[in-house]
DNA sequence: AAAAGATGCAACCGCTCCCCG
DNA sequence: CCGGGGAGCGGTTGCATCTTT
């Protein structure tokens, strides 16, 4: 059920405004924050500036128009290490969130995560359709948005709930199960090896190794949701290793008979020597190129998600904020 | 070259919070 | 103390563009 975009002649409210915002309405809206600061943003509509919404004022100013804005450049890997742990922190609040990121919105960091999930919710819906050379997996999805997935056939993975808050949820969860934090009460994501490579069941998860910052808060009991995706892969290709070893190799049996190495990508990943030293790989956040996006859909055919420690420590509050004005 | 699917992002909606009279 | 209005926030939707077949 599709409403109309772009409200004009829309006629239930000819006298507001809808959708995409027309440059002279932005040079409006400029010149009224120059002349006002960023407020009053009812008075805008109220005085005839502009046929919107002071609500919709707002968001075009905050989101576009603010001159501090980092528009069209991606997010850096920093960013991304500083969304993930505040994400990790302080759950879905955006806006808090990016308060720490300069420049960036909460619209900004909040489609940032949409979309890091969604393609994380690919991955791992997706397994059993190697990516074809060139080419793109198939997830079967009719829509173009993740959350709009259908039921997964993976009987390892259907339960990842990516529809809900990842803060809440774990993966590899079934029903009822008891991954759930005993502190947070948050569960954790788990995915186990599939089955269907005819590999042995792996052996209980030993000492977890955090590959993306998550969890609760250092001491918190409560409001403080757990999770960014953790994931620390298998040393040897086949379960996951004791004492952490080498989780940054990865396997994919039906892909390739030899593990997978992948340079650890630090601010995706959240990984650092005092975590992780692996035989063939250790981690070294200022060297790696790696990111979460770069890795291979394959990557994420066998892991391992761990309980998750106590990191990382909270962040600090942001630093003095400039108030939005020109 | 065209079609289909995937992706990223701008913008809207509904709800909540906060301030002021 | 209470109610109303404005502002802010998080979730959701839809479209343009890109990618793949």
């Amino acid at each position: 059920m599709k409403r109309p975009r772009g409200g004009r002649g829309g006629g239930e409210q000819p006298a507001v405004r809808k959708g995409p915002w027309a440059p002279e309405e932005d040079e409006v809206l400029m010149r009224h924050v120059q002349e006002h600061g960023p407020r009053e943003w009812s008075s805008i509509r109220s005085k005839g500036l502009l046929p919107r919404t002071g609500k919709s004022c707002r968001l075009r100013w905050v989101n576009k128009l603010r001159p501090d804005l980092k528009t069209g450049c991606k997010f850096s890997a920093e960013e991304e290490r500083v969304v993930i742990d505040l994400q990790a922190q302080f759950g879905n609040k955006w806006a808090k969130i990016a308060t720490y990121l300069h420049g960036r919105t909460d619209n900004d960091v909040k489609n940032f995560w949409s979309t890091r999930q969604k393609r994380l919710a690919r991955l791992l819906r997706a397994p059993m359709p190697r990516r074809r050379p060139g080419g793109k997996q198939s997830s079967g999805a009719s829509s173009s948005h993740a959350h709009e997935l259908p039921a997964l056939k993976n009987p390892c993975l259907e339960m990842i709930p990516f529809q809900e808050p990842m803060t809440t949820r774990h993966i590899g969860e079934s029903s009822g199960s008891s991954n759930q934090d005993p502190n947070t009460g948050n569960h954790r994501a788990v995915a186990h090896f599939p089955g269907a490579y005819g590999l042995p069941p792996p052996p209980p998860p030993p000492t977890p190794l955090p590959i993306m910052h998550a969890g609760a808060e250092r001491g918190s009991s409560s409001a403080a949701p757990a999770t960014a995706l953790l994931l620390p892969f298998s040393g040897d290709a086949r379960y996951p290793v004791a004492g952490g070893v080498d989780p940054l190799v990865f396997a994919d049996p039906a892909a390739s008979p030899e593990p997978l190495e992948v340079v650890p990508p630090g601010p995706f990943f959240g990984l650092d020597d005092d975590y992780v030293h692996a035989g063939r790989a250790t981690m070294h956040r200022d060297v790696c190129g790696v990111r979460f996006d770069d890795l291979p859909p394959e990557a994420f055919d066998f892991f391992e998600l761990p309980n998750l420690p106590a990191w990382p420590p909270p962040f600090p509050p942001p630093p003095p904020s400039q108030p939005d004005q020109l």
